[in-house]
DNA sequence: GCGACAG
DNA sequence: ATCTTGTCGC
């Protein structure tokens, strides 16, 4: 991968970048469907060599009820974009959506490793891929990025507000006692308590959702075959 | 100018 | 994200 850092080449890899946020920001809907609207959801996530030449890219589709596997599809690629905070969705993007491309059933809804409207730029991972693929998306971060918060109770489903110049744009989440909380915000066609909900649908033993938990194994799966079969 | 900074 | 050793706990 290109890495000249300061190179006016990649300065403008990145000018590019934000100014697409700016382009598809518009096409997303902030509201759409509600939980019970659920009913198979998948999870996506993925893993980079420890060289960042590759990156593996994995979708789980669960039963949202049973939380059983019904679906899972992956791609791996040479990575071509720089992990730049607020721009993660082009170092990702690629190799989730040839992941999903290759998936053999039609989610409700989508949970991604990241953020979605609690962006910078309010335009994050989660609303990349909702407006790319037109799919219902949400973001559940393990990391604070940007806004303000006071920690959330101790128990299971407490929560706070996540804001950003006195907007609300997530919420910090407690899914297990005894764990740090997760931070959830909207992508596409879903608002933030529907969110919230679907995150907690998808807690029950851990800190992160089953679907993460499952693709982010399968990522990391599919690129230690990849490296190990050449 | 300096620090912070999803994965 | 990945690297990286042991350690505390269910």
């Amino acid at each position: 991968m290109p890495t000249a850092d300061s190179a006016p080449q990649a300065d403008s890899a990145l000018k590019k970048a934000m100014a697409e946020q700016e382009r598809l920001r518009p096409l997303v809907l902030p509201q759409g469907i509600t939980a019970r609207d659920v009913h198979l959801v998948a999870g996506v996530d993925v893993a980079y060599a420890k060289d960042e030449s590759i990156v593996a890219g994995a979708v789980v589709v669960l039963d949202a009820h049973t939380r059983h596997i019904v679906d899972s599809a992956s791609a791996s690629r040479p990575v071509d974009f720089p992990y730049v905070p607020g721009l993660l969705a082009f170092r990702e993007l690629p190799a989730l959506l040839d992941a999903l491309a290759a998936l053999h059933t039609r989610p409700d809804a989508v949970a991604c490793d990241g953020y979605g409207t609690a962006h910078p730029r309010r335009f994050g991972l989660a609303c990349h891929l909702g407006v790319v693929t037109d799919l219902p998306t949400f973001g559940v971060a393990k990391t604070a990025f940007i806004g303000e918060y006071e920690q959330p109770g101790p128990q299971r489903g407490d929560r706070s507000q996540l804001t950003d110049h006195g907007e609300t744009i997530g919420h910090v989440l407690r899914t297990r006692p005894g764990t740090r909380p997760v931070f959830v915000s909207t992508g596409h066609r879903i608002d933030l308590d529907t969110a919230t909900q679907l995150t907690l649908a998808l807690t029950a033993d851990h800190r992160l959702p089953e679907t993460t938990r499952h693709a982010d194994r399968l990522s990391r799966q599919v690129l230690a075959d990849r490296l190990g079969h050449g």
